[in-house]
DNA sequence: AACACGGGGTA
DNA sequence: TACCCAGTGTT
């Protein structure tokens, strides 16, 4: 595949800087790189899709417990989509965004429905996928399939901003000229590609960390132009916004979820939901007396909560 | 381009 | 307390 930058005002590919860039991070990573379980020779291609999508926005040390026991109830894709939903998020338990959970089913169905039950090597294939974005689409086509593809998380856009444009972070969004910068320097060599781009988001969990980053460990120090530069401040410090958490509809959401999750029964009536969104207060006592309806009434939306329609109306149950 | 979306660990 | 984390889908 080609994926040459187009830009006329920069080489296209940087042979003599990019090789030691590449020898110094595949060295770094033959020598540190973490024993994960989805890293095992016989780990399959669905198990790395399952490790991709549960490490979206989720640290790898809560993601590995999880994973363990994902692949031991749900080994294949096919074995994933007869699951019934409400057992699907019970077992994402709190990974966070459940959402993930449902679209991982979703996209599971699609592999059996679309691709013979097999996860598609394409990262085209990939990207059509339920919960498969481009970073996925190509952390898959990359390390279950060996191909060679452009994989940009967080980790490596923020190693190579900083080692090749002395940038503190990278910019709030990912744009074309940095995706063609990062396709420039991905080696030509499928395997060696794999490595890098590996090597590249390792190197940024362990040693080039965005709060306190251990340049003294680094294998790009003397060529990391941050480094080189004094370490400059963050250019967009004030631009990023925190988000909330504490008396969000996210984490009114999150409770909501949580006792269903723990529930016995089939049902639960809406106002033990409410009541659960609300800490276990009176809801009418709340700031935002509304709040618990409207997020029981958003999990309805997203499919998380389904609400029984029947006789029994104002009753709710996982789906 | 900006937002919404969980939850917990760490400095 | 504030920030961060192997992002995705919608508006």
């Amino acid at each position: 595949m080609m994926t040459a930058a187009t830009a006329t005002d920069e080489p296209t590919t940087h042979p003599t800087e990019g090789a030691a860039l590449v020898d110094a991070v595949l060295g770094w990573y033959a020598e540190h790189a973490r024993d994960l379980p989805w890293r095992a020779p016989g780990a399959g291609a669905w198990a790395v899709l399952v490790s991709e999508v549960m490490l979206q926005q989720t640290p790898v040390a809560r993601v590995e417990p999880a994973w363990r026991a994902w692949m031991a109830r749900w080994p294949t894709p096919a074995d994933l989509a007869a699951a019934r939903p409400a057992e699907v998020l019970r077992a994402w338990d709190r990974l966070g965004y459940p959402r993930r959970a449902l679209r991982l089913q979703e996209c599971a169905r699609a592999i059996v429905a679309e691709h013979d039950g097999e996860v598609p090597a394409d990262e085209a294939a990939l990207l059509a996928l339920p919960g498969i974005g481009a970073y996925t689409a190509a952390a898959v086509a990359a390390f279950a399939h060996g191909r060679r593809a452009v994989v940009l998380d967080t980790n490596v856009r923020r190693v190579l901003g900083r080692a090749l444009e002395g940038r503190a972070l990278p910019a709030p969004s990912l744009g074309r000229a940095e995706r063609d910068r990062a396709a420039a320097y991905l080696p030509a060599d499928a395997a060696t590609s794999v490595r890098w781009n590996v090597g590249l988001m390792e190197l940024g969990a362990l040693v080039c960390t965005a709060r306190a980053p251990r340049c003294d460990a680094c294998p790009l120090l003397d060529a990391c132009a941050w480094h080189a530069a004094g370490k400059p401040a963050d250019e967009h410090a004030g631009r990023r916004r925190t988000q909330a958490w504490h008396g969000t509809d996210r984490q009114v959401r999150g409770r909501i979820m949580a006792h269903l999750r723990h529930h016995r029964q089939e049902w639960a009536a809406g106002e033990d939901l409410l009541v659960a969104g609300a800490d276990g207060a009176d809801p009418a006592a709340l700031p935002d007396p509304g709040q618990p309806a409207r997020a029981l009434a958003s999990l309805v939306g997203d499919g998380l909560v389904v609400a029984d329609t029947g006789a029994h109306a104002g009753r709710f149950r996982l789906p």
